[in-house]
DNA sequence: TTGGAATCGTTCAATATGGAACTAGATTAA
DNA sequence: TTAATCTAGTTCCATATTGAACGATTCCAA
């Protein structure tokens, strides 16, 4: 397992990160969500209007309208207006919507948690650090 | 930012890696590449028939297809016949598909290894140690 | 105030994606 | 051998994605 070139950790980490996605994938679609809809779901509180959802989930706006349509007629989001700002709506979660969400959360949890289990508490809180770190803008 | 749940490490890995993906996509599209082009191209020389490039990126086979048709009609691969076992193409690069693999490979590799900056050498060298623990099969 | 620039959310149209089913070739069991 | 099964790669087609452009609203500099 020679030098660990950025290159290759990037890839062994798109790696992780998809392979936890497509095993969890049809236990949470048990829930009524596919993977998409579940993380702009688990967005919704601290992302309320779509133009933030799109930024925050790194996906146009076409693609944010079009899922917020369908967890909309889902009954999983609701829309208000938002009488400051008409050009705004802001989105809630149904109490469907937040169980579902938080059901497709436990899943990955548990999934991936699997995984950090191979690592001591303290190396899993470093890991966490050191990624906030370099995710950070 | 209290605990690390394993949930909370996974979104923010995944927005990691995306982050990173859309900050080098355009100079990475100036060697005629689309990200997963990239990612097919730099697969070929461990997975060289479709079905395994499939698999090994995650992906679906007619998605594959679909690629592996681009990148022939760009010049980037060529498909030969394979004797022993005439339902299997061998894929290889050509030169110049190997060059703007190799350029896109070291665009990434420098933009993620920018973040990885970040990091004291020993902070680095314990992150990788904790991902290939954590990716490894 | 006011007019130009920016932002919000949408629609439209072109392109990408991927499940299902298919053909051709290979493998296995009897 | 032969029949059943499996695998590689493709095609088809329904669906998802996204750049461009738009109307509506808000912001901001003068």
């Amino acid at each position: 397992m020679g030098k660990a070139s950025p290159w290759q950790i990037w890839t062994l980490n798109l790696e992780l990160i998809m392979s936890v996605m497509f095993e969890v994938e049809p236990r949470v679609r048990e829930h009524g969500l596919e993977m998409k809809e579940f993380l702009l779901l688990s967005k919704l509180d601290d992302h309320p209007n779509p133009a933030d959802l799109a930024r925050a989930l790194l996906t146009p706006k076409p693609t944010v309208t079009f899922l917020v349509k369908r967890m909309e007629a889902a009954g999983y989001v609701r829309r208000e207006m938002q009488p400051d700002d008409l050009r705004r709506f802001r989105l809630t979660l149904t109490p469907s919507g937040r169980k579902a969400m938080e059901a497709a959360r436990g899943i990955l949890d548990e999934a991936f948690g699997r995984r950090l289990a191979r690592l001591t508490k303290v190396k899993r809180v470093e890991l966490m650090r050191a990624l906030e770190r370099i995710a950070g803008r």
